[in-house]
DNA sequence: AGATTACTTTCAAAAGC
DNA sequence: GCTTTAAAAAGTAATCT
């Protein structure tokens, strides 16, 4: 009934989660012992550990708890997590228990293939912002789900602050379904149609 | 009883004083900015009311004041820039920025974006260019509203590319360096705007 | 004029100032 | 509130050729 004339898309770009390991870590050893490490308790109290083969980046504290930052599935986060506690081990830093791992944040991509009337989509939509002079996308925050999503007039947008990708899926296609009976939608992208 | 009385004594006085400043600060940046009137005294109601609702805790009375001066600018349609306005205070623009944010979400004011037509008037005369260009303007302005090609872009920047088409169309040619530094963007912005309003415009250059 | 690089906005967590 | 991480969107900006 109320179907939307133009298809949605979406793409997770970013997971980040916390790691929570069961004991306390020396950050000091970690770093004589691991090369390539950033660590300057002055400026942060985590250290700074890339991975190259999933790309992430994880921050470790003292606590023995973790920010790993960079993926983009649950499966490539879960790999930099093995891969990040077997490196540890290899170099004399033992790790004990099984980690308990946490989705805090995906960042996703989205698209709705259809030009967006933003001056439009600002008066019809509740909390929202659009500041052309300070940056080009509208800024929503959308209540159900609860994600703060970055619209653009192209149509594409940024969805944050959702801790399933389910949540994203939903976002795209709320706001596709709000924009088009709002009446924000210009029209069909170059060369896309329904 | 004595005491009470003291505290609220006390209380009252650094509001007072925390008013004065604000007051002084909202003369000290009117008078650099040219403001009417009547913007001032729209900033000075808004300041109040932020007073009572308790948003100017501790954030610094020139972040909030000058947040204020842009939002009743914004209100009252007085086209004057965030960066305009920031280069006049000792706060970055960020911080100022935040507050108007915080403004317009605390005291729940809905504010209708800038319209690049309010800026041509002051890029026209900082130009010196006689007044018909002003019309011109706005004239290649609605088009690309109607175009549909001005979502997302600098109010600014299409004001200063209309202004540059509409002075080479009266044969009173500037140089984009000169519209782009009266209207507050780089010729990079003003050139890239240019391309795009000449496109839709149906004009050629070579 | 390009091309590059970089900064604006949004989000969440970690420990400590 | 700040500090650090990552990532996308599109616009603007600074710098170099």
């Amino acid at each position: 009934m109320s179907s939307i004339p133009f298809k949605t898309s979406y793409r997770v770009e970013n997971i980040v989660a916390t790691v929570i390991l069961e004991h306390d870590l020396d950050l000091e050893l970690i770093e004589t012992r691991i090369p390539s490490i950033t660590y300057k308790p002055d400026q942060f109290p985590g250290l700074i550990f890339r991975l190259d083969k999933p790309r992430a980046t994880a921050l470790v504290f003292k606590s023995g708890k973790m920010v790993v930052t960079g993926t983009k599935s649950t499966q490539q986060l879960v790999e930099a997590v093995k891969k990040i506690i077997k490196t540890f081990v290899k170099n004399g830093v033992n790790v004990h228990g099984r980690p308990r791992v946490q989705i805090q944040n995906i960042v996703a991509g989205g698209d709705i293939h259809a030009y967006v009337n933003l001056e439009k989509a600002a008066y019809h939509l509740e909390d929202s912002m659009y500041e052309p002079e300070q940056f080009p996308g509208l800024i929503h925050r959308m209540r159900d789900p609860r994600v703060v999503l970055l619209i653009f007039s192209s149509g594409k947008m940024v969805i944050t602050g959702a801790k399933e990708e389910v949540e994203v899926e939903r976002a795209v296609n709320n706001i596709a379904r709000q924009l088009y009976k709002a009446g924000c939608i210009v029209g069909p992208r170059l060369g896309e149609e329904e | 009883k004595l005491r009470k009385w003291q505290a609220r004594t006390r209380i009252i006085t650094s509001v007072e004083r925390n008013l004065a400043q604000a007051m002084n600060e909202l003369d000290r940046l009117s008078d650099i900015l040219n403001l009417p009137s009547y913007v001032k005294e729209e900033a000075a109601r808004i300041y109040r009311n932020a007073v009572e609702k308790g948003i100017v805790r501790g954030r610094s009375i020139e972040s909030i004041i000058a947040a204020t001066i842009y939002l009743a600018c914004r209100e009252m349609k007085v086209p004057r820039s965030l960066d305009e306005i920031t280069r006049h205070t000792r706060v970055n623009r960020k911080e100022i920025a935040r507050c108007y944010r915080l403004l317009l979400r605390e005291l729940r004011i809905k504010v209708a974006t800038t319209d690049p037509v309010d800026y041509v008037p002051r890029i026209v005369h900082g130009l010196g260019l006689p007044g018909q260009a002003v019309k011109i303007a706005i004239e290649i302005i609605n088009k690309a509203k109607e175009q549909g090609v001005t979502g997302g872009k600098d109010p600014a920047g299409l004001a200063a590319a209309a202004v540059y088409i509409a002075a080479e169309q009266l044969g009173e040619k500037r140089t984009q360096k000169e519209i782009a530094h009266v209207a507050g963007v780089t010729e990079v912005t003003v050139r890239n705007r240019y391309k795009e309003l000449a496109k839709i415009l149906g004009l050629e250059y070579e």
